[in-house]
RNA sequence: CGGGAUGUAGCGCAGUCCGGUAGCGCACCUGCUUUGGGAGCAGGGGGCCCCAGGUUCAAAUCCUGGUAUCCCGACCA
């Protein structure tokens, strides 16, 4: 009706962008390329935050803040990183306005030209890597274990609500460690908390993984990440850590002293999730009514409707539920609002994903119970009014549970394994494509060539990949491993 | 950054070919009646027709140049 969203099998873009809009998550801006985040997309992403952020302390890292703009001399300093970002920049030239001689507004000035100029930090590498320089002298000095939550900016030419703006919201951490072990252990770890996150909370499956040297962060010696599959048969990159070596301590010149007085220069990780998740989140749940959130990120787990509308009587049950609820940890609103009738709050409700949806009118009054529908089946039961609060607990644990499973269940279902080129190639056509396991013989030559002849793009070899011998699907040349394949964000 | 499409009320659109007082549906406001899956009737408010030039007596409409969004490529979290 007033709310019509494109069916997901009609046009999928449409019908996220649909979403995005219409549940009230993000809106594009005034700006190219960046958004809005309104409200309850905010109210969202801080949940993910909030998570991530715990996650990060119980394992000792600590947050701090480093400065947007970066002179333009340190991005240069380590090769490899540069060239990677150099091609998507924000550059700050001056620092002042003045009014137009011809009165039409305001100009630049100038004479406020920066003798360096300043990038808007795509990442933060390298001005981390120029602080750490002066933090770190001895090897009591780390591990240095530290988070930033901030925004960074990458001149994206093809941006996407949450999947791909201009200025986008992250977490980075940057750690330094006296040995390549510890790095490695921190790089691992990292991916862990990752990969827990998106499953336990997201309810989205991920598959660990390493990259492959074509997809390597620029300046990382080894890159692993976790990718998840969405409704679309196309695979989202939602998180990456990086083993940075000794790479960005060389190009800043960090070294420390260490037990046997010796001089060495410190290993370092990075790693990141965005508000790229938000993206990964919605693909992965969604329905065409609307948002579906896992009830662990939902900031509004429980909604209350009284039928047809509020009373004396019903309120009041309304408002023990609402304690029985919070007392719970749960969170809920009541709607009163007179100005809308049932129908029309059932689906607003859905079309934001909340979870679980109570609605108690006279009848259910006269019998004791309240009617409970989920969010994700949309089915309806009749509970009984006592131990409401219970049921209803457990029911948002089976909703989390079974957002995960289905998600799951669809990956599974959409993971093939192949040996010839030919059958890759017909399944990566599909409509709904997903994950191809193939074997590839190991060279970038390969992966760009069957980038080029398919679209699709080697996501990942998989951690908890057995052994395997056979012969690249392309090339026929000899492969140790399968490596995962799909089209992707 | 290359190709295509589209910018008209908060949203969705008609009007543009063939220049002549800016319309429809939803949303919004007021009132009454309603209310177990997006209510009905009546009345009302809201527009630099994306921006800037040009042509013309006259431009939403024709011309030029920008710009934004969406789709397809290349690039990328």
């Amino acid at each position: 009706m007033a709310k019509e969203i494109t069916g997901r099998t009609e046009d999928y873009s449409q019908w996220y962008i649909d979403i995005v809009k219409k549940a009230n998550l993000a809106d594009n801006s005034a700006v190219r390329g960046c958004m809005v985040i309104k409200p309850y997309g905010f109210a969202i992403w801080e949940n993910i935050r909030d998570q991530l952020d715990r996650m990060f302390k119980e394992t000792g890292h600590v947050n701090a803040y480093f400065p947007l703009f970066i002179p333009k001399s340190f991005l240069s300093k380590e090769a490899e990183h540069v060239e990677g970002f150099a091609k998507e920049c924000a550059i700050v030239t001056h620092h002042r306005l003045m009014n137009a001689p011809d009165g039409s507004g305001v100009v630049v000035d100038p004479e406020a030209r920066l003798e360096e100029e300043l990038i808007v930090r795509p990442t933060s590498e390298t001005i981390i890597w120029h602080t750490y320089k002066d933090w770190i002298n001895s090897y009591r000095d780390l591990p240095l274990l530290i988070n930033q939550w901030a925004n960074v900016v990458r001149w994206e030419l093809r941006t996407r609500l949450f999947l791909r703006t201009a200025e986008f919201l992250w977490q980075e951490g940057h750690t330094a460690h006296a040995t390549k072990e510890e790095a490695m252990e921190e790089t691992l770890r990292i991916l862990d908390i990752y990969a827990r996150f998106a499953e336990e909370y997201m309810a989205m499956p991920v598959i660990k993984g390493i990259k492959t040297a074509n997809e390597r962060f620029a300046g990382a010696e080894e890159t692993f990440c976790i990718e998840a599959l969405m409704q679309d048969g196309k695979a989202l990159q939602a998180g990456t850590s990086h083993f940075l070596g000794q790479n960005f301590a060389k190009a800043f010149d960090v070294k420390f002293l260490n037990e046997n007085n010796q001089e060495e220069f410190v290993w370092a990780t990075s790693w990141g999730v965005s508000t790229r998740l938000m993206g990964g989140l919605i693909m992965t749940h969604s329905d065409d009514e609307g948002l579906v959130l896992p009830p662990k990120l939902a900031p509004t787990q429980v909604a209350i409707v009284p039928i047809p509308k509020p009373a004396t009587e019903i309120d009041e049950v309304a408002q023990k539920i609402m304690n029985a609820l919070k007392a719970r940890g749960i969170t809920c609103i009541y709607d009163t609002d007179m100005k809308k009738r049932p129908g029309f709050k059932f689906a607003e409700q859905e079309l934001k994903g909340i979870p679980v949806r109570l609605a108690i009118g006279q009848r259910d009054l006269e019998n004791g119970v309240v009617e409970v529908a989920r969010r994700d089946t949309k089915e309806k039961t009749s509970v009984a009014l006592d131990g409401v609060d219970r049921y209803v607990e457990d029911l948002l644990k089976d909703i989390q549970n079974s957002l995960f499973q289905r998600a799951k269940d669809f990956r599974t279902e959409k993971t093939f394994r192949v040996d010839t080129f030919d059958d890759f190639k017909s399944i990566i056509d599909e409509d709904i494509p997903g994950f191809v396991s193939a074997h590839w013989d190991g060279t970038t030559e390969t992966e760009l060539k069957i980038k080029e002849l398919t679209k699709a793009t080697i996501r990942c070899i998989p951690l908890e990949n057995d052994p395997e011998e056979g012969v690249c699907i392309l090339t026929g040349k000899p492969s140790s491993q399968r490596v995962l394949f799909a089209k992707a964000y």
